[in-house]
DNA sequence: CCCTACTGCGTATGAGATACGCAGTGAAGC
DNA sequence: GCTTCACTGCGTATCTCATACGCAGTAGGG
């Protein structure tokens, strides 16, 4: 009906089967986890055409047979690495199957970091991670609440979700490359007096090392704290 | 003392002045302001040194006369785009403080949606910015908090911010680019019936323009709620 | 058995980042 | 005032990528 661009058909439409012809040498599931094995062990920077295609043992321009160009591939790692939508327990209540919802996206972001880098940018969604969607409004049915609004809470779950990964992720990032900054630094460039609270922190915690061990918990610990929040606000407004 | 990049210097060092040769034709302001303005128009993608130059009258080369690379020329423009972290007023309590410095951490963020894209990367963080850090942590100084847990805290609030933020710039994009998905393609590909909460929403609320007008109020509501929640936990350990 | 829908992929184009080096410029020092 | 050389502008060249095009080989359908 609309001029979708073609790779809406590689995420919606049904894997097609040529008849005629050479039997393909690769297929896009390949290929696709291929990429993302590389933009895991990488980043998505590492994901290029010739190094795909090298990774395959195959030509470069061999995988425009099968993706119609690097937007689509990328569309397609993401659908992909996104994986189902976790089976939630809907009838334990909203609360708990919201959480497993977060703590289940958290998992995926921090399993391919690069995701966090790539979904910014607008793009076609495909049918898993409509699922994900989905599965967020699912969890939160019970609740007395219109579509959108629930629709809105949802999104300001995943939008909690994300920024929090996205700090960890930046931080571990940081942390492999050598501290972004140091007491040195601003004392070197006579700036400490400007930062006294982030001396303060500083000294008590030397960024020289990943801080995962409390990510879990500080993220756990935020989430809890939206879910109160949204909790005392539906009980106040009863809506 | 550490071997720096000489971006670095850039950041963190006095701005030096030549007095040999000839008058430089351009400067280190004029450049990082134009690169803005062009992300701010265009996004960070059309931020090519080709492009810029072109818009400044030089020649490509000429802007390696100012900035060591591209990587510096983005640490610059976040650096300048965000510009001085604001004056709380730390006396009217933390709350109010927090809450003020989230929403000015939002501001600039949806002014210069490309910053949502770019602060992904580690990166070394300019005065300005770690300036907008201790302003976080200033505004929950009067929390009974060790240092960290309050750092924990700033990191929370500023996840939250960018998380919602970048929700929104991304349903505004997709909102100029046509929707992402409509009920039109689940139906056609016959999946309407797997997603039906989406359906109920996508009813109620056609994704045909930015649903901007809500997203203020979206955003306010899930901080209040986050804060809440804040609120509640040290209540109820007075930790 | 041959036609043609396919496949693999070499080659070419064009964008973009950036190294290198040349030629001009003008304050410092004689 | 003249020379020197720390600087400047920037043309040219190189390298990496994405990707268009087209050729040559392959194999199921008729």
């Amino acid at each position: 009906m609309s001029e979708q661009r073609p790779g809406v058909e590689l995420l919606w439409g049904e894997p097609k089967r040529p008849s005629r012809g050479p039997r393909p040498g690769l297929s896009l599931d390949l290929i696709v986890g291929e990429a993302i094995a590389i933009a895991d062990a990488e980043g998505v920077g590492g994901v290029t055409m010739p190094a795909l295609a090298r990774r395959l043992g195959a030509g470069t321009m061999s995988l425009y047979r099968y993706v119609p160009g690097k937007d689509d591939l990328i569309s397609l790692m993401i659908e992909t690495a996104t994986g189902d939508a976790p089976d939630l327990d809907v009838a334990a209540g909203w609360r708990p199957a919201i959480t497993a919802w977060a703590h289940a996206t958290r998992t995926i972001l921090l399993a391919h970091p690069w995701m966090l880098d790539v979904v910014t940018s607008p793009r076609v969604m495909g049918p898993r991670e409509l699922g994900w969607l989905e599965a967020g409004l699912e969890a939160l049915a019970a609740l007395p609440l219109a579509p959108m609004p629930r629709f809105d809470l949802t999104l300001l779950v995943n939008g909690y979700v994300r920024g929090v990964a996205l700090e960890q992720v930046h931080g571990e990032e940081v942390a492999r490359q050598g501290p972004f900054f140091t007491p040195e630094l601003l004392t070197e460039h006579g700036r400490a007096a400007d930062f006294p609270r982030l001396m303060e922190v500083m000294e008590t915690f030397p960024f020289t090392e990943a801080p995962s061990a409390g990510e879990d918990a500080r993220f756990a610990f935020g989430l809890e704290r939206l879910l109160d929040g949204i909790e005392t606000h539906l009980g106040d407004t009863t809506v």
